[in-house]
DNA sequence: ACAATAGTGTTATAGTATAACATTGCAGTT
DNA sequence: AACTGCAATGTTATACTATAACACTATTGT
């Protein structure tokens, strides 16, 4: 728990850096994430909140926290999966270009890999030539776990 | 819409020979899937039945017949859109180990590329070492298709 | 103190998806 | 033809995902 906590510290420093406020909600939503290591919905955060803070939260605001955590790049969404999980880059400086999300489809865990430069140009003159712009460079695949896959059938 | 006729004839047959039923509904929704041309949702695709054949169906209906098209391999369901093209290799005789989605944000024109072999097997190799197994190898790119592109902003 | 703005709450509603059960219709048998 | 079994479809209800519109609150800068 001490190591997210120190991501906490890392987004409080960084939003401030920004000049954006970091809210209790926003700092409580954010520590789930972080504790819960496993993409979750917007309807099961706001659970999650109740239970370890004792307090409700709508799902507006959830989705509004999440919003704002994104644009922050605390934050990714999953379109494949309708759930949020925690940037894993966050206490590296560098900026990523690219993520390749491995999502297990049985229990949600996640992946995220850095999609290497010279890969991730290739793919976007692929596109380009097939006459569409990458909008988002986010690649999400849809997988199973190891400790899944080991307890199916 | 010839080409539809003869898509719908290809399908039928292929039906035939997996032994399995293609119904009135079953054609009818493929039909609708071919003249459209771009990815559309459930929903979407029972609106247009009915305007199309005079006689509503129940997005339920829909909902099976796509799981039934997608096990034929005559349709793709698009997880990040959460909406149903048809597949574009149909007329071709050789399976497609894996297939990339260009998916336009704003139309939801979609471009089907086949995945080069090697290129599939280097990341099979890559996500195995990462702990996860490939589960469907479907990709979907978040794209902007040229002609949204250029009407924006 | 005031205005301006961002954050949050409330209510309502749209859109996506499936469970559970009923009914229909067709295929193969007697 | 009547019977049986099974696949397809319909009905109803419900859960999940997401956002619009508007109200209210809190913070910041002047």
């Amino acid at each position: 728990m001490n190591a997210a906590k120190a991501m906490v510290d890392i987004a409080e420093k960084e939003c401030k850096a920004h000049g954006v406020p970091i809210t209790e909600k926003r700092v409580n939503l954010f520590s789930i994430l972080l504790q819960t290591q496993k993409a979750v919905s917007a309807y099961e955060l706001a659970d999650e909140y109740e239970r370890m803070f004792h307090e409700p939260v709508p799902v507006v605001t959830v989705y509004r926290v999440m919003e704002f955590l994104q644009r922050e790049h605390l934050v990714h969404k999953l379109e494949t999966a309708n759930k949020f999980i925690v940037c894993s880059h966050i206490d590296c400086k560098k900026k990523h270009s690219a993520s390749q999300f491995l999502i297990c489809r049985e229990c949600f865990t996640v992946k995220e890999l850095s999609v290497n430069s010279g890969k991730y140009e290739e793919l976007k003159l692929m596109i380009q030539q097939a006459g569409f712009l990458l909008d988002s460079p986010q690649f999400e695949l849809n997988c199973i776990c190891q400790s899944c896959h080991a307890k199916e059938d």
